[in-house]
DNA sequence: GCGCGAGCCTAACGGTTGTTTGGTAGGGTT
DNA sequence: AACCCTACCAAACAACCGTTAGGCTCGCGC
């Protein structure tokens, strides 16, 4: 019990005859279970959400969890499972609709904006992933390794293939680039406000910039270090939001996204 | 109880006069549990520590914590407190020995370099603020965030004074890049392995350079992006090691880096 | 209309957790 | 000697957690 609202489990909304959003299936016992496990996990982390708060959004009781999983960090793992193949599956869809022709760089910013869309469109799942996994008991992580190392062995093949290309300076510790590009993508998580003045567009074009050229004026820097004992300047600028770089924003855990709605009873078509 | 080792409590270390290490002092009972704790909190988490693993790491029972502290919460926070204060003082001290007319991308190195070394030298105070916080109580967060975001402003005007200064692109946003920056910085503590072939200055360097100059060969690539329907590459140099972009590392939670020795009893003199 | 299994509930059990309460050994002061 | 304060311990408490066992209720197939 720490969530802000304790998540309406009967929706109420639009009494109806259900089936409003479109897409939406009647949606089984486990997929519900499945779905608000998720959104709890990754806003709460892994210990912090019972099994009751859990059962509590999904309209049932705690002891029927274990009618579909066998343990709690049985339902992680299942988790977990589904956000990696979602994210997966958005890198090789963006690499199946690239245009052919496209220039490298342009190449790599439309898979960062995969990754990132991932992240903030595809459910708590794939979220989860940079939330809570390094958290998880060590059974569940043990699981969870190959799929991951197998989702950036992508990204390593990508890069390879830039630097095959000659488009990359030889002297780069590429592995390393690549792990931290990925990395502040991930963090983002942490700091980035969807309703705030900067779009996922908008991360996806600076994190390529930073990775690809930088943001210095050039790349041998004239180097007008001049006198640096004038005082500092007003400590101006916006401060952006995300304090100690992202480390976690200050309380706003993620802007009160709603959590997935579960449609009440009625097996299907109660008035 | 998820320690590998039991935490070695009674040392047994050199059973002489004791104080053997250099800058040893006795450590009273408060400094002990506030170390240990760090150190846990930051290897397991805040919620799967408890107060009797930090006690019998410290060499006394749970409920002789609360002499020193008044709950779990406020330990948290004075571990959080405590590293915020040595970041902040390892930034000012790199500020306070740079040599007059560094050149501005070596300026920045040396902050990076700061920064790292605050993380990986500072003892387990300055991780568990990466680590932990954004798993901490509401309560806990409210209270570390003012601390936070002044750290951060240190790096706000360090980079307006690039910006000030013309060295960098005037069309960047700054706030992002910024947190870019020091994401990727926070998140080398998920999969960097000290006893790996980098060091920490590869890690300062590669951060710096792909922050300041990216990684393409020029800024204006000549664009030969030519046919990208040839197969993939060979699959192939070394994979790192941090799976999905350094989510976390497998099951190397930190090579097993030994946790703060905590010295005997007897006072300060028995034989 | 009867059996049956899918899907859920009720109620509890054993264990763990943060925290409290009352005590006590021992050194310092008077 | 009397006192007191510091620093701990022993034992318990209530709350909560994951998990289990047994039972109820539908709808479907026969």
């Amino acid at each position: 019990m720490v969530v802000t609202e304790p998540t309406p489990v009967h929706g109420v909304s639009t009494a109806g005859t259900a089936r409003n959003v479109p897409g939406d299936e009647p949606q089984t016992g486990r997929q519900r279970v499945l779905e608000q496990a998720a959104w709890l996990f990754q806003r709460q982390g892994y210990r912090e959400t019972t099994l009751r708060d859990i059962a509590a959004a999904s309209g049932m009781k705690a002891g029927s969890i274990y009618y579909h999983f066998d343990s709690k960090e049985q339902l992680l793992d299942a988790v977990l499972e589904t956000g990696i193949e979602r994210i997966t599956a958005e890198f090789v869809e963006a690499a199946r609709t690239m245009p052919p022709g496209t220039p490298a760089r342009e190449r790599l910013r439309r898979h960062v904006l995969a990754h990132l869309e991932a992240l903030y469109e595809h459910g708590p799942f794939t979220t989860s992933h940079v939330t809570v996994f390094k958290s998880a008991p060590d059974a569940v992580k043990a699981l969870g390794v190959p799929s991951r190392d197998a989702y950036e062995q992508l990204w390593a093949d990508l890069l390879d293939r830039f630097a095959a290309d000659g488009l990359l300076r030889p002297d780069v510790d590429l592995a390393l680039q690549r792990i931290l590009l990925l990395s502040a993508a991930n963090a983002t998580l942490d700091w980035f406000d969807r309703n705030g003045p900067r779009t996922i567009e908008d991360l996806a074009a600076a994190l390529t910039e930073q990775f690809w050229s930088g943001i210095a004026t050039e790349s041998a820097v004239p180097d007008r270090s001049a006198e640096w004992d004038k005082p500092a300047l007003p400590a101006g600028r916006d401060h952006a939001g995300g304090s100690f770089a992202a480390g976690a924003g200050p309380l706003r855990t993620q802007p009160d996204e709603n959590p997935p709605v579960h449609h009440p009873r009625g097996t299907a078509n109660t008035p």
